[in-house]
DNA sequence: CATGAATGAGCGTTCATTCAT
DNA sequence: TATGAATGAACGCTCATTCAT
């Protein structure tokens, strides 16, 4: 209990500092003093700084991961679906956005460690919006010529930037709602079969 | 001329090298051996390590906008300008995969310095896609409901993506061509007011 | 009874650990895991890491002095005593090969503590030697040109490094008789009057 | 010629404080303090503070062996060898206190790196003395029932043991001439075949 | 007495920056 | 201009020691 606690508290700690001063720049120091431990401390729970970070990862997008997986297949329609990843993936970047800066900063870092599991775990998340829509394809719902593989990495891509800004500035005061009608209403339409023929 | 030589080298030996390494890992001495000068001679040009990320950006980012903007102000046709944006902009990273590296890792990160930068240069440039949006919705070309600051980062934020992934792995094997095809026959047909009834 | 027990079991714990890593490069967790007992209690028995260090010379090699005294005592004969020095000194050595090396390694330590101890406790063992030699010359058996100071660092230094060896390889083979013999037939044979005229 | 005498100050240096302080309890800005450099340049020289310590004996105890060895080569007697050999030991510890107290004292360091060390090139040194005993025998002169595995230590150890208390304390006051006496009048008369009959 | 989680001072090493040549 | 040796501030990590339980 005192150890999941602490546990807890540097990794929520080091979301913040990194997400504030980016995984270099943030000092080990920072991180102990944000979760009131002792410098020491952290090393009784992680074996390195990357450590630290590749578990906020491992626990904080391994959540969302099996959140969104878990409501998509309760879902058949290829339309519903690519809304359910949408307005998950914004609504957990505005719940923590620590979180969601540092998945967009750090996860573009070139380091090695962090390279790693880039390919593996987070390819994965992202492969979610390829799954959708070959199963759309199959459906004879979204039109066969759509190239899964770019169509995910436009999608994604979207609402990755989206909600890099949304973060970092006040520019945008859209609400989740209103990003996910904007974009399915042009990505919808964009790749169904025909719209025209299609109720909504 | 002698100076503007080495000036550039150093440019180009950082693009190179920050593309390789991240900004952070990179040393100093990195980019003179890779520019074949002496670590001090980098400082007669630049005032440090921050400056010559800064000037990498600068100068060629700068081409880019520059490039696209001449392009631009020869197109009328809102769709046509969307197609020229999103060309030029995969031909570019392409051309220089190093610069495309440096501006999809550097840039989302939350260093001061470069937090300015990209807030002031850097969404000048994605701010074109707003206004080619913008110049759609007033030609009666695209649809009006179409929020044109969430448009542009869509459809900036798809681009990124889809040439990060290109430069990072072998994953996608596609053209240039192909890429925009499949961008704007999603992106078109999802902004256009009524695609029936437009000629292609 | 308890307590004895422990404290007994972190000296010999401390002995092993101190013998193979050094007494610097040995952490107190290690002492406390071979010992089976938490770090802190190790601070219930001693002050800090030099009294432990300091704590196993004053048990382990005054049992050493101690039982060579009592031997030494025992015997007139100053070319007998000196076999049994030898003899005593090596097959402590040999029992104990951890606290040979704890004695070798970390007598040499520069520390402030230990100097004090060393010259304090163990050059009052060194010190026997010249005792024997000093008995000896009375005796009108050893030479009296011999300087009792100089020859008990010879004696000493020759068995010293003898077991030095013996302990780090496996280079000498040699069985402490076989050992004593020749000190002895060297030395003895050095510092006798006239080897001629005495009886072995 | 500059870079060479930084080199060279910084081995002198560190001999000068691993001799007074120990190699462990030793920092590097001691050291670079002594040296008067900053911190950063003994990096210049040394890839680490192990690499600062073997540095000092390759150099040191290089020149030491290198030096017996050249006047050994010159003389054919065995006596005057174990001569040469006792009093340029006695001689290179005197000259060099600081030096003198570093081998002896590092040079039971249970550290991987000193033992390797240690183990190639110093019982090179060591072993010159079974040389010159096992030469001593062949021209029987040496008493062949003498192990020159043993003799070698005993003798080296005698040596090491009167030159560690000489630096240490000022217990004795002997001169080298005085040591190499003595310890040959004790040494020679213990190993040659027959005292009586070989002049001197 | 015993525990072991927590502490935080301390140090080896790196590297951006300077400056004498 | 150009060099590259020298600088020294900064930081990740270790581990002896403490203390609440």
């Amino acid at each position: 209990m005192k150890a999941e606690n602490k546990h807890t508290k540097i990794i929520s700690a080091a979301t913040k500092v990194f997400a504030k001063k980016g995984f270099f720049t943030a000092r080990i120091s920072d991180i102990a003093k944000e979760a009131k431990v002792a410098d020491g401390t952290i090393y009784l729970y992680f074996n390195n700084k990357y450590d630290i970070l590749l578990s906020v990862f491992e626990e904080e997008v391994g959540k969302i991961v099996e959140n969104t997986e878990k409501l998509l297949s309760a879902e058949y329609d290829p339309r519903k679906q690519l809304e359910i990843f949408a307005s998950q993936h914004l609504m957990a970047m505005k719940k923590n956005r620590y979180l969601a800066e540092v998945i967009q900063i750090e996860l573009r870092q070139t380091h090695k460690v962090i390279k790693e599991y880039r390919d593996n775990k987070f390819s994965k998340y992202v492969g979610i919006v390829a799954v959708i829509i070959k199963h759309g394809q199959k459906t004879g719902i979204y039109r066969p010529d759509i190239k899964p593989d770019l169509a995910k990495r436009a999608f994604f891509g979207a609402l990755d930037e989206i909600s890099r800004v949304w973060n970092a500035s006040l520019e945008t005061n859209y609400s989740v709602e209103e990003i996910v009608t904007q974009m399915l209403s042009i990505f919808l339409t964009g790749i169904q079969i025909d719209p025209a023929n299609l109720p909504e």
